[in-house]
RNA sequence: GCCCGGAUGGUGGAAUCGGUAGACACGCAGGACUUAAAAUCCUGUGGCCAUUGAGGCCGUGUGGGUUCAAGUCCCACUCCGGGUACCA
């Protein structure tokens, strides 16, 4: 029959490649079943290959659309490869190597190491988005992005030839769009336009338009980031300065979906956490926009206040450096004075800017505004606590009641008025009261009014004296879309005269041409601007600029419905079918990025009729993340004698010694035993290390075994006789800490199916823990046990057809039903400990009834497909597992007509008794009080209660 | 600072509705098999005090509370992890 160990290399190699060959998981759309799509965030695939890390997700998700499929669903389970993005370029930059070759070098190493886990995937569904086929439709929805407008009135995305036709019918003094407010023309004035004004005009109005902004500019990789690309004032990918500059930039106006953005979370299944960070990052807040009319001068500032109600308490504003109307408003006496703040703020980093926070600084712009209901003026200062791109860059400050405004008061000694009394108040003048609570004072209209009320009946009086009226706010950006970079998709744009024009989309894919150089310009052009040929083009110039890597990950999961599709993004009917991701499966870090965007684009193209609903990803599961085991020798801070002195990490411990070393990572690869307390350096991985760091050859090392230099340990006869205990702890996994494990060393060493049951094994899906390769030993031992329960020494199943026992069937249907529940509600480590524990039990009944072990396998088989589709095979079977229904739980075989009770005294569990289900409390309370542990702790006294929970618990009080 | 999580043996973790805390594993200790090792199997394993037919006390971050009964519910606090940061 075949081997008669378990022999993991041959089995999963072998039914790997009949699941390849006979296209086990390729899928189509199917109306006679239901489908359910189960989707992975591709990876961007990297130069450092996988990690055992990485398919943490994968295999949760492979066990989901494995189980759905026996299930009788039409399960699309598809992968890919977000494979345009800045390592690939930076790689480029540095060897000259073309950054497609370098990527799909990579993506070649993920695949044989996915494979090699036996993931179900449809392969023949792959995207990549670096290629001209897929980019070609991530050109195309820019193209519907830039035609289309947001209609406030009817609430979604229109198209821009309906605008164009009100425009002409009646100008637009009857359009409410989403964006910059629009001087009013009529209908004459626009036909009188020409196409450079009309084209000006309508990027106030299209969803991808051209701006001149503030962007955020890193010098190092010579390109804008995103909001969410800068972590910490770093780029994130590099950690280089980043620090803003004005740039003319291609925007996309997810402002527009601002509201629906968040509301749509009410709708799908997210975790809490993510849903929050996505409030937080859109950040609504209502409050109200009051106009302040500047002291001799035409020109009014507006604020934006969640905190109109505190408008009497107003002692000053503030408005922000990169505040437009300074030059207008500054006087001479301050002018210089402004300037040189000015300067000095707009050239903070954005880390400088950050590490400031808690100083106070602001200068006086010289100019006063007046007091809409007061009168009082009002002196405007300019400061960078107020931040050019939110709200309007100005504010009302209200020293009594926002600790901000309160320590620039303070600092630059200006009058603080209480408006807000309550009793939690103690004096506004050394600390303010920012709660929105309490009632209103020195107000007068408002005095008496609790906050809330205050806040409504302000907001009623600003509008009627036409200075003011509620306003929404967000802290959403529009997100920037340009890249000066070389590898992402280009623009389907053609400046014509200066004008962006639309390339059409039978013109698509617009292909990334061959450049000499992949560097940046430095002057903030792209790589591209430099293809003379590619740019100059004989209707014009076309924009040099890519997109960013977020474009081509925002609308994936569409594309692998209909991968190959040439004349649309998708198949109507085949959206249709596959509808909504079920379950989508990744990690939280994309919560602002990936995550928004794609819900963005989503809306979008339900909006343009592209698609039937506008939320992507109905559930999402966030996987933890698998730590490493850092492994450390001990250095003594201080030289001995002059030398580097290393010493054993349990005769640290015992000197208590811990301050007086460091702590050096070094590669557990010269590790003995890494993991493990004990985990320490022989002789061998010793010279090792001193060959990699010739700067510590001269190092002495102290050990149980004596203290020895460099000399006298080569000199050592025997390996175990130097023993140099290393100090252990957890952290990221990384190349930097040298403790990557590498899924392809586990499957060689213990399998893909050891390797799948031993990540769901470790704990919760969505928390982080720590890999630890000996755990491994835990599961590889079951499949081992599994093995040799099935398999007789000839390599034969050994299979009873008898009727299995009452016993053998309990077991199974506890497993059936336990596992069942388990995948449902995503608890993959309770199910691993189920088929042990089932396993254990079956073993112990020398169970090997062909019923109970083939469905048993049944349930293993998403979890271990490999040895599953072995032991169904050589059980006799010519089906594979995965055309098999999965098992059916029959309620009949768990029920029992007994229950053993604990029985608790005051609480604490002492004896157990075993009664009939159907015995009466009063029966059982009987039977307890005659128990001998019982009377022991009664000591001849009455109970003072006695509990009987039927089915459950006894309990004496006494 | 603010917002979310979390804290259970030496380790990872389990405990459905408030009802036998520590399932299942790892590790460790002892034993069997073996010339030996590996592999495998068996036994033990929260702490403390006892024990040889004896059991008891303590125990789920800390302190309080509700309850016949709390890892689980309520209040206060400590620590750890993640997110976010002058957002008006």
């Amino acid at each position: 029959m075949g081997r008669a160990d378990y022999d993991h290399r041959e089995i999963e190699r072998f039914w790997q490649k009949n699941w390849q060959s006979r296209e086990a998981y390729k899928v189509s759309e199917d109306p006679g079943k239901p489908k359910y799509y189960v989707l992975d965030m591709f990876p961007y695939p990297s130069g450092a290959g996988l990690h055992v890390g990485h398919p943490l997700g994968y295999i949760a998700s492979d066990i989901v659309s494995r189980y759905k499929r026996a299930r009788g669903f039409n399960v699309l389970h598809p992968m890919g490869f977000d494979a345009f993005g800045l390592p690939a370029e930076q790689y480029a930059i540095q060897t000259g190597k073309h950054p497609a070759e370098t990527t799909s070098e990579n993506i070649l190493r993920y695949r044989q190491q996915l494979d090699r886990i036996g993931f179900a995937y449809d392969w023949s569904r792959e995207v990549r988005t670096c290629e001209p086929a897929y980019y070609k439709w991530t050109q195309w929805i820019f193209g519907r992005f830039f035609t289309h407008w947001y209609n406030l009135r009817a609430n979604r995305a229109e198209h821009i030839d309906n605008l164009i036709a009100i425009f002409e019918n009646e100008g637009n003094v009857n359009v409410s769009h989403h964006g910059p407010e629009t001087a009013k023309f009529t209908a004459s004035e626009w036909l009188d336009y020409d196409k450079t004004q009309k084209e000006l005009i309508l990027q106030n109005y299209r969803l991808a338009y051209l701006a001149e902004t503030t962007v955020n500019w890193c010098e190092a990789l010579g390109t804008v980031l995103a909001n969410e690309e800068v972590k910490d004032g770093l780029s994130e990918r590099g950690g280089h300065p980043v620090v803003k500059k004005t740039m003319r930039q291609w925007f996309l106006r997810i402002t527009a979906y601002a509201d629906r953005l968040l509301e749509g979370l009410e709708k799908i299944d997210w975790s809490e956490s993510i849903k929050e960070i996505q409030r937080n990052w859109i950040g609504r807040s209502s409050g109200a926009s009051i106009h302040f009319r500047i002291l001799n001068s035409d020109a009014q500032i507006e604020v934006f206040t969640t905190r109109p109600d505190t408008l009497f308490g107003s002692t000053f504003m503030v408005i922000a450096p990169e505040h437009e109307l300074i030059p207008e408003i500054v006087s001479e006496a301050q002018r210089i004075e402004v300037e040189t703040y000015v300067q000095q703020a707009l050239n903070k980093t954005e880390r400088e800017r950050m590490s400031e926070v808690k100083q106070v600084s602001g200068v006086f712009s010289g100019a006063y505004c007046l007091h809409p209901f007061t009168g009082d003026n009002l002196p405007v200062y300019i400061a960078d606590y107020v931040l050019g791109g939110y709200g309007t860059g100005a504010i009302m400050a209200v020293p009594a009641h926002d600790s901000r405004d309160h320590a620039f008061a303070r600092h630059f000694g200006l009058p603080i008025v209480q408006v807000v009394d309550d009793p939690a108040i103690k004096d506004v003048q050394t600390e303010s009261f920012d709660s929105k609570e309490g009632t209103m004072i020195n107000s007068d209209f408002l005095n008496g009014l609790h906050v809330s009320n205050a806040i409504d009946q302000m907001i009623k009086e600003l509008g009627r004296r036409n200075i003011g009226e509620g306003r929404v706010n967000y802290k959403l950006r529009d997100a920037g879309f340009g890249r000066q970079r070389y590898w992402g998709e280009p623009f389907p744009i053609i400046y014509q005269n200066g004008t962006p024009t639309l390339i059409p989309s039978s013109e698509l894919p617009v292909r990334l041409p061959d450049v000499q150089s992949y560097k940046p310009t430095g002057s903030g052009a792209s790589p591209l601007a430099s293809a003379h040929d590619w740019v100059h083009t004989p209707s014009g110039e076309r924009e040099t600029d890519t997109m960013p890597g977020w474009a081509g990950s925002s609308w994936y999961f569409l594309r692998y419905m209909d991968p190959q599709n040439r004349s649309s993004i998708a198949d109507p009917d085949k959206i249709i079918y596959w509808g909504q991701v079920d379950l989508y499966m990744g990690g939280a870090e994309h919560a602002t990025g990936h995550l928004l965007y794609a819900r963005f684009w989503t809306k979008f193209l339900f909006d343009t009729g592209i698609l039937p609903f506008d939320e992507p990803f109905a559930k999402l599961i966030n996987q933890g993340m698998i730590q490493g085991v850092i492994e450390n020798i001990c250095l003594r801070k201080e030289k001995l004698n002059g030398s580097n002195y290393f010493k054993s990490y349990e005769l640290i411990r015992r000197d208590g010694e811990e301050d007086l070393y460091t702590k050096l990572p070094v590669s557990i690869s010269i590790v003995q035993d890494y993991g493990k307390d004990s985990s320490y350096i022989d002789k061998l991985g010793i010279l090792k290390f001193i060959e990699e760091r010739p700067d510590f050859s001269d190092a002495i090392f102290e050990t149980v075994a004596g203290t020895f230099n460099r000399l006298q340990i080569a000199e050592l006869q025997d390996n175990s006789n130097f023993r140099l205990e290393t100090r252990s702890e957890t952290g990221k996994m990384s190349k930097r800490w040298g403790n990557v494990v590498n899924p392809d060393d586990v499957c060689e060493d213990y399998g893909a199916d050891a390797l799948r049951l031993y990540e769901m094994f470790l704990g919760p899906l969505e928390d982080s823990k720590p890999w630890n390769t000996h755990g491994i030993d835990g599961v590889y031992r079951f499949l081992r046990k599994l093995w040799k329960h099935v398999i007789d020494a000839n390599g034969d199943a050994q299979i009873s057809e008898a009727q299995p026992g009452k016993e053998a069937l309990k077991s199974l249907h506890k497993c059936i039903r336990k596992i069942t529940e388990d995948i449902e509600k995503y608890s993959f480590n309770t199910a691993v400990s189920t088929f042990m524990i089932c396993l254990n039990e079956l073993i112990e009944l020398k169970c090997r009834d062909r019923e109970i072990l083939e469905q048993f396998i049944l349930l293993l088989a998403p979890f271990a497909p490999h040895i599953s589709e072995e032991l169904w095979s050589r059980m006799g079977h010519q089906n594979s597992v995965l055309d098999e229904s999965w098992p059916e739980f029959n309620e009949q075989y768990l029920t029992e007509d007994s229950k053993v009770y604990p029985i608790s005294i005051n609480g604490k569990t002492r004896a157990q008794m075993e009664f009939p289900l159907d015995t009466t409390p009063d029966e059982i309370e009987k039977a307890v009080l005659a128990h001998e542990t019982v009377l022991k702790w009664l000591d001849g006294k009455q109970p003072r209660k006695v509990i009987v929970v039927p089915g459950r618990i006894v309990n004496v009080v006494i």
